[in-house]
DNA sequence: TTCGGAAAAA
DNA sequence: TTTTTCCGAA
């Protein structure tokens, strides 16, 4: 397979793999975006790849706790977020209130299984050959 | 609200 | 190296 061949990727990356040490924030985000019980608090929203967080305090509770981090905020979490703009994985959406947009340029990477991606609009990115998704996890630009 | 420097933490 | 914490500036 060619690299040029996909606009994304995505690739299933197991906690233990090396390289995958704790979550990352990214990861924890886009775990919460392909979970309907989230909608209420983050969803995909506008532009492909774009999303809202409707409710900033929640996602940073929910941050706090899965990072062990009982005093962690929106303010905290967005500056991690931040972060992500010279990394290239994520960029502002100016203007419009808490929403950010990944660059799916860039990478892919994922946590989890294909299995539950579903619901995310990456599915709708040109098809991937199933072997792609191994149990390695891929960067491509 | 958003940004990004600085320093500490992990 | 990524994230947390703190914070002044825009």
């Amino acid at each position: 397979m060619k690299a040029g061949d996909y606009y994304i990727l995505w690739a299933y990356k197991p906690e233990s793999s090396p390289g995958s040490r704790q979550i990352q924030l990214w990861h924890f985000i886009l775990e919460l975006l392909q979970k309907e019980e989230y909608q209420g608090v983050i969803a995909w929203q506008g532009d492909y790849g774009e999303f809202v967080i409707k409710d900033p305090d929640e996602v940073a509770r929910l941050w706090g706790i899965r990072k062990c981090k009982p005093h962690m905020n929106y303010d905290k979490l967005s500056r991690a977020l931040r972060y992500y703009y010279n990394k290239r994985i994520l960029h502002k959406t100016k203007g419009k209130r808490f929403t950010y947009k990944f660059n799916f340029s860039k990478v892919v990477l994922v946590n989890y299984p294909i299995l539950d991606m579903a619901s995310s609009p990456f599915f709708l990115a040109p098809a991937v050959h199933s072997s792609f998704f191994a149990k390695e996890w891929w960067l491509l630009s």
